[in-house]
DNA sequence: AAATCTTGTGAAATCGGTTTCACGCTCCGT
DNA sequence: ACGGAGCGTGAAACCGATTTCACAAGATTT
């Protein structure tokens, strides 16, 4: 058997009598050429199994069908399922549409580093950034005009295309939640602040007690740093100082549970003496006993949501920032 | 301010008064360069801050750069943080070694799938493969010579390249935990049987019991898949069968949990009077109360062991699978 | 001293597409 | 009937590297 020598412009052109710039223009979809060769040459291309060479194309048009998910590894990758589940619903999406997803799990986003020169030579067609706290990279990358999105809100108020699951949204839907039910002094264990979603969760909590006319007291908001250690810290701390809290909302599942076993350890009981609500709903909170009350967000969905954007940007079509609704979701710890 | 065009050979070769063919030379390492010449195409490489080409590269090489890792999602790729994990572990290691990493989620990996067609058109330069359950693909995969790693074992004795974490010692370990600690009549809850790992897990209970001159009684193996539910409804089973059961190996955390939460609906605790060891050192093994006794897989180190067999054979260098070392956490379930 | 081998080097071909450009053809208006 | 516009087409230049090949200069052999 012969090793079968890759299919090419030449190799088509030549089998459907045309020149390979015909060839090109039928792949490429350019409309004016003759009904009869297009079919043609579609023909031979079909029969041979062609595809086109990556790099030769990205070399000669300048694209690289290559969108680059830059990921800083600084951050909980290892630990927390979110990333990976946002990356494969990007990946799963870019496939559908013809592009290949390039996985970037870097540490540093300094303006001069490897992968910053990556980016900035065209070596990708556009680039998805997860959770970035410094955004100079961005912004420089932005200016040369690279197709980008975020996932997650960015810092200031920009002209940046973002994804993000609405933090405001679910932080007042979990307060208004613990209110609904009767608890007449909510606490809230807020995570990292730095952050925007941090702090977003932190303004829904506070618009809901708003819309009672009332604003919370101060000592009522604790703060955390997303694990299960600082929410039962946190958690003893309130405890002690306010005994006669009857509802807190953690900023996230860990944190919740931390504040649970608080709670218990202070021999109170979850609901009936203090309800808790969590955010992520997250696999701990559907296993742990009690069965975690907390705000969803759709993680594929948003992985899907910054692949969209991506791909609307690529076609040059406009592009709005998109916020994600979360659903609340009830067990028996709130 | 002028656009600042790309830096090519042509720039570099005539800034630094050589030809093309020996600014190459330079940068691909060879030695019969006069050392003068070196060192001026070193230094007007540096000042330019020129990086190669990645498509003209790949196009007059062959050579990509690119490592594919191909990830099932049939499977549990959005719900567990594993794969994730294992893959962001790969990425880090990867570009380190100046190697990109592309993540193809695909749902069929059929022998004429595109992804399929793309990694045997010499796209990559090698593929990683995770969990897969039908090797059709990569086997033919491996014929055309392309360097392949699995992560997870493959089915069949096969002379692929793989990783894996040691599941056999894992289980034995974990069930010498509970013949140590006094347990008269462990049970274990496997998990799917058709994947290696499941099996491996089931063979080192076997094992244990073995060593001790004893053969568990096939009554006290039960299947579940994976599931919390399944690990619930298979212990309640268990118990209802066999009220005596004193210890149970759970082949992960999650149906370790539902056991749990069996022996605690029927009236029994964890683990005064059953106890209660898991598999993969989950974060719902270390925030479940009690807390869960597991073994932990070092997931970051499988991925790293599968980016450097990778990197390994791209060198030609004779590669061995790896099999990582687990640790049994004890905690307060066993 | 002549013949043969090395060595380092640059010109040019090559990888597999895309795109510009010019050419020949048809179709239009006047 | 004639000049110009419009359209489909192929030849050839081009993208930015690698690699082959031939050649000149120096080193080695006889």
């Amino acid at each position: 058997m012969t090793p079968k020598p890759r299919a090419t412009y030449s190799v088509i052109a030549k089998e459907a009598g045309v020149s390979e710039a015909t060839v090109s223009r039928v792949l490429n979809g350019d409309e004016r050429v003759d009904a009869e060769r297009v079919a043609k040459v579609l023909e031979v291309v079909e029969r041979l199994g062609y595809k086109k060479h990556r790099a030769a194309t990205a070399l000669a048009s300048g694209r690289t069908n290559l969108i680059a998910v830059v990921i800083d590894n600084d951050l909980s990758v290892f630990t927390d399922p979110f990333w990976g589940t946002v990356t494969s619903g990007i990946s799963r999406l870019l496939m559908e549409n013809e592009l290949q997803t390039l996985l970037m799990v870097t540490s540093v986003s300094s303006l001069d580093s490897p992968v910053a020169h990556y980016l900035n030579s065209h070596e990708v067609d556009g680039a998805i950034f997860f959770q970035l706290h410094k955004d100079a990279l961005v912004r420089k990358l932005a200016k040369t005009g690279l197709p980008i999105v975020i996932a997650g809100s960015p810092h200031a108020a920009t002209d940046f295309v973002f994804v993000d699951t609405d933090n405001f949204g679910g932080g007042h839907a979990a307060t208004k939640h613990l209110i609904n039910r009767g608890c007449k002094k909510v606490a809230i264990i807020a995570g990292d602040i730095e952050t925007v979603a941090g702090h977003q969760r932190l303004d829904g909590y506070h618009q809901a007690y708003r819309e009672l006319g009332r604003v919370p007291a101060k000592a009522l908001t604790a703060y955390g740093d997303y694990s299960y250690d600082s929410g039962k810290r946190e958690m003893l701390r309130l405890l002690d100082e306010q005994p006669d809290i009857d509802g807190v909302f953690a900023c996230n599942d860990l944190m919740a549970l931390g504040a649970i076993a608080a709670i218990e350890e202070r021999g109170l009981s979850v609901p009936e003496n203090v309800a808790v609500v969590g955010f992520d709903d997250s696999l701990i909170a559907q296993t742990s006993r009690p069965g975690l009350t907390s705000v969803r967000q759709d993680i594929v969905a948003l992985g899907e949501a910054a692949a969209e954007l991506m791909i609307a940007q690529l076609r040059g079509e406009p592009v709005e920032p998109r916020i994600l609704p979360t659903e609340l979701i009830v067990r028996e710890s709130a």
